[in-house]
DNA sequence: CGATATAAGACTAAAAATATCTTATATATC
DNA sequence: GATATATAAGATATTTTTAGTCTTATATCG
C-alpha cells in the first residue's frame, strides 16, 4: 500500500525537468545528484519515462533527458503510472480474474471506488504548480551529494 | 500500490464473521475453508485483529472467534490497518522524516491529501452493509474447499 | 484424562524491490 | 576519423517483504 522507490524517483526526475521548462535539456548526472536518485537506477526509470512518451532521452557527449511536453500537461499520475504500472490497491481491481469471486463482491466494489478517487486526484494534479513553489522539493537536496560525489559511468585514468 | 494478501485475508475472516453477527463463535476452520484462506495463516492474522480489538479469540476445544461489536461500528479501514499497519501511500507521508525534505515538499502535500481521502473513505465503509449483500464475496467460495480439505493441526491416527 | 481447539513464534520459501555491473552505442569535439 | 563523454540495455546481485508452514505449548470441553 505504497509507492515504490522507482516511482518516487521518477517523480523527482520529472519535477526536476519541470523547473527547467519544456524541452531543455539536463543531464542524467545532474538530475541524479540533485534529486538524490543512484544514476544508474535513474538511466532505468528514465526509459520508462521515455517509452511513454513524457521525456526524451538525447544520448552522446552532453546528452541527458528533456521534458516532452509543457509540465502543466503532465499529471502526476502518468508519471507514477509509467514507472510503477496502473496502481491498483488490490490484486482483483486490476485482474478481476484474480478472484473467482469479482462480480459479486462487495468489498470488490468499495476497492473500485477508493482505486478510482485515488487515480482521480493523482490525475488532477500537474507539474505545473508544483514546479512553481517557492520551496519545492528539490531546491533541498545538495547541489554536491557529499556521498554522491562520483556517478560517472567512466573510470578514471 | 497494493493490499496485502493478509490484509485482504482480514477483510474476509471479518466479513464471514458479520455475517454471523456479532458474539457468534466460528471455529478457524470453518472461517478458513469458507474464505479460502491458509488456516495458519489465518490464525496469525485473527490474533492481530484480536489486539486491534475486533475480535475475540476462545482457545481450547469447539473454540473459534467471535466479532466484538456489531458489524455496522467495524470499518473497514480499522481491519486494515489491524493487519497491516497504517495506510501509507509514500513512505514521507507516515514517517516525514524519511526525507529531510518533507517540509517544504509540494508532492509530499499531495500525498497527504490522497492518503487522507484513501482513508477516509475506508473509513466510511463498515461491514453490516457488506454483509447484508444478497450474493456476498464469501458465500461464493465452496463450502468445503477442493484443494484444501483438512486443514487440521493434528495427525490423524 | 484425553480429544480437540487455538497460541505463539521460529522457520522456510518465494517474490518483489532496489541497486549495481558490464558491454554496447550514440554524439560532440578536436 | 579518433577520442572523450554521455546514455542504452539488460544481466546480475543484494536486500527486504510477503506468504506460508511447522513445531511446541496451552486452554477447554466432556
Ligand atoms: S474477495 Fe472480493 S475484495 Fe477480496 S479479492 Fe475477491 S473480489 Fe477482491
Ligand atoms: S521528495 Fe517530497 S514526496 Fe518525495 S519522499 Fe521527499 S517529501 Fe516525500
Amino acid at each position: 500500500m505504497r509507492l515504490t522507490r522507482a516511482g518516487e524517483y521518477g517523480i523527482r526526475c520529472v519535477l526536476h525537468l519541470a523547473r527547467h521548462g519544456r524541452g531543455t535539456l539536463v543531464s542524467r548526472k545532474e538530475i541524479a545528484a540533485r534529486t538524490d536518485v543512484p544514476a544508474h537506477f535513474l538511466a532505468k526509470i528514465a526509459q520508462q519515462l521515455a517509452r511513454a512518451g513524457i521525456i526524451e532521452i538525447m544520448q552522446g557527449a552532453n546528452g541527458g533527458y528533456r521534458l516532452l511536453a509543457d509540465p502543466s500537461e503532465i499529471s502526476l499520475l502518468s508519471v507514477i503510472e509509467a514507472v510503477i504500472g496502473e496502481i491498483s490497491l488490490n490484486d482483483c481491481v486490476t485482474r478481476p480474474g484474480s478472484c473467482h469471486n469479482s462480480a459479486t463482491c462487495a468489498i470488490h466494489r468499495v476497492w473500485g471506488k477508493a482505486n478510482r478517487e485515488l487515480r482521480d486526484t493523482l490525475r488532477g494534479t500537474n507539474f505545473a504548480a508544483m514546479a512553481a513553489e517557492e520551496s519545492c522539493c528539490l531546491t533541498s537536496f545538495p547541489e554536491t551529494g557529499a556521498g554522491r560525489r562520483d556517478d560517472s559511468d567512466e573510470a578514471r585514468p
